[in-house]
DNA sequence: ATAGTATCGGACCGATCGGTCCGTCAAGGG
DNA sequence: CCCTTGACGGACCGATCGGTCCGATACTAT
């Protein structure tokens, strides 16, 4: 091998289709785009991302990875010094009142998370709704992680021991900030906190 | 002229494309493949609508229509048995307890609203989803009824005697309904009930 | 210095896009 | 009866799509 097989360049091809699938949206984005902004030639595109479904689903799995993290410290925070690192051991094993607060910590991060310069809608809905038909991987990427934080919402309800229908209305106020059309997040918030009190 | 004129010509293809662009997206759709589903010639749809965007708008003025008419029959059915057209006009002379309840058939019209069969997002929603930037006639279109939606319940808000928060809650409960992702709808109606109360 | 290899960037491919144009045909009125 | 009129539907247009291929270039290891 000539040169150092690529240190950065999958970096930067996966950092500038990130910013122009989210900002534009995946099909409005064509190839030769993702090339002439992350300053590379069509091989070195196709090398690491074979297809443009592929390059899709790394930047879906690249937006889960950063969601997942936040999510992840801003639960351990609620749940004080603990040192667990995945959401569902900090789910279990934790007092009523932690998971009370954690809850609220999550509606917190997604109402912290919507208010970033430049949101424009959550990622993986964004994705399903511009290929409502798709089974591809991108769109298993996108239905994983709904499934997933779904999931983790209804874990943290179980710990508390408020009635069922709180966990449906603590993911109608994370559904809301996520498709949010104007409404202040921290409302939001708010009536978190009034839920699990 | 020998024939006469296009009877149900424009309605055919505007329910068509309708059907197309709200089951897999307005950018999915290629104008070729309306033109099969309508059954007509290029020409006849060219003359009806200019083009894409025009369709499109044509498209998203349907829907709103069939929006509006419902709500307004929620709303004037909630409201007793006023004669009052408009939602405006609903909102206004009516008493607290009337707009109270109101707002709940509002929310209790958006719950029946997603459970229909087949349901795949709100079309305006999706609309600016599909085309983040885009100026266009359909996306005025889409964002003039999440506007005008808006103001309606802020109107009845204003009606009711509740605290300014109240008209915020509403409207997040209205955003989670329709960028819903599996809770059932009649929570956010109950909640709506609680509410108002 | 030279051989070898990885990258670049553009030519190129077939398919499809929105949109225009026109030859053909059927229907209705003089 | 013919003749006007309008719809059909396919040919066609330039542009763009995702993806392949290849010549030119530049760098590294020997």
């Amino acid at each position: 091998m000539a040169r150092t097989e690529d240190p950065a360049g999958r970096e930067r091809i996966l950092s500038a289709a990130t910013d122009l699938f989210y900002v534009n949206g995946v099909r409005a984005v064509g190839m030769a785009e993702v090339i002439a902004a992350a300053g590379c030639g069509k091989h070195m595109l196709y090398r690491h991302f074979p297809s443009k479904a592929a390059l899709a689903a790394a930047y879906l799995r690249r937006v889960r990875a950063e969601r997942d993290k936040s999510t992840t410290r801003a639960l351990a925070a609620a749940a004080g010094a603990s040192k667990t690192t995945s959401a569902g051991d900090a789910a279990r094993g934790i007092g009523t009142t932690r998971a009370g607060e954690q809850l609220v910590a999550l509606v917190a991060e997604v109402a912290a998370w919507v208010q970033r310069r430049d949101y424009r809608g959550c990622a993986f809905r964004n994705y399903l709704t511009e290929f409502p038909a798709g089974d591809d991987e991108p769109a298993a990427v996108a239905r994983d992680y709904l499934r997933d934080t779904r999931r983790q919402v209804d874990e943290l309800v179980a710990t508390l021991g408020k009635p069922g229908v709180t966990g449906d209305r603590i993911w109608l106020l994370i559904d809301a900030l996520y498709g949010g059309t104007g409404t202040p997040p921290q409302v939001a918030v708010d009536w978190a906190k009034e839920l699990v009190t």
